[in-house]
DNA sequence: GCGAATACTACGTTTGCCGAAGTATTCGTT
DNA sequence: AACGAATACTTCGGCAAACGTAGTATTCGC
């Protein structure tokens, strides 16, 4: 069993920067951690709806509302009603947040490999096999454990007389 | 060389919970990041200055009285002067805070074992030598790539006649 | 055809961060 | 000892992001 006092001050110190990314991903532009996970979701989906979005970043619909709206102001995301259902808003990237998302992808590149390329080929097969089990095992557990805060939908009909 | 194609949207996606961790940490009661760092910090160092807790969390000062007033506020901290110079403050966890950072501690444990405890003995081994290696050499190089937001302690003696 | 459900937006509030200015105390120099 | 600079903070005001609540428009289901 791991106990707190043995390593978790080791564990903590070394990973304290991962928890603070704004102070080492100093993009250029300013975008908060919410716009940049939107804007690749966007990249890799090409047309998503609000929902969609909400269910990616999990946050509520205002919050999401709120991030579409700077990134449409500053022009990297367009915002059209679907034809089908005209409820529906789609999300599509312009080319200017195209090409954005492209810098992005290769500052992102950049970083990974200021991380990894210290690492022998065979320490990088290693670590990327232990990440996926522990992903997949971290998954598992989490949605097993708490059910109701992965998924709440629940369907209450409340009928009111 | 590491391209962003071939294993960035995976990382992305098994990273992603990572940068978002107000939403796995928030049993209990409401604290944000810096908040709980500060805690951890003080609860291993027993009594902090204001200065210290700005070097530790890497914010300016005034973010940092936020950060204790609240602390204090909620009744976990405690904010003394010091007898011997007077401008100094010092920080120190009461009973409570002490108690809450030890179920903190818990839970941070919980959530490492949850990650962690999967992994064969060797894994265990392997991953934490890598973690050491990887955190090492990232902090080498962001040291060189950007020494002006690392420690900005030129002295600068400026007379003005 | 109409009430409920869905897919959002608008608005106002709260939270946390931070720069600039202010206060209190101590240090260093003469 | 005296006073200007340096140190160690706090206060204040502003800003950006997150979000709860209420509102709007459209579609679904019976």
């Amino acid at each position: 069993m791991f106990d707190y006092d043995n390593m978790g001050d080791l564990f903590i110190e070394n990973i304290k920067k991962l928890f603070f990314p704004e102070e080492w991903i100093n993009l250029d532009l300013k975008f908060s951690k919410s716009e940049i996970f939107a804007m690749l979701f966007l990249d890799k989906r090409k047309e998503i709806t609000m929902t969609e979005l909400v269910e990616y970043i999990n946050s509520p619909m205002s919050t999401a509302t709120g991030i579409v709206d700077r990134l449409v102001k500053s022009r990297y995301v367009q915002r059209d009603r679907s034809e089908k259902d005209r409820r529906i808003v789609i999300l599509r990237l312009t080319e200017d947040g195209t090409k954005l998302v492209k810098s992005l992808k290769g500052m992102i590149s950049e970083y990974i490999n200021m991380i990894v390329d210290d690492l022998t080929e065979e320490e990088k097969q290693f670590m990327m096999g232990i990440i996926l089990k522990v992903v997949h095992n971290l998954q598992k557990k989490l949605d097993t454990a708490i059910p109701n805060t992965q998924d709440n939908n629940e369907i209450k009909k409340i009928i009111i007389e």
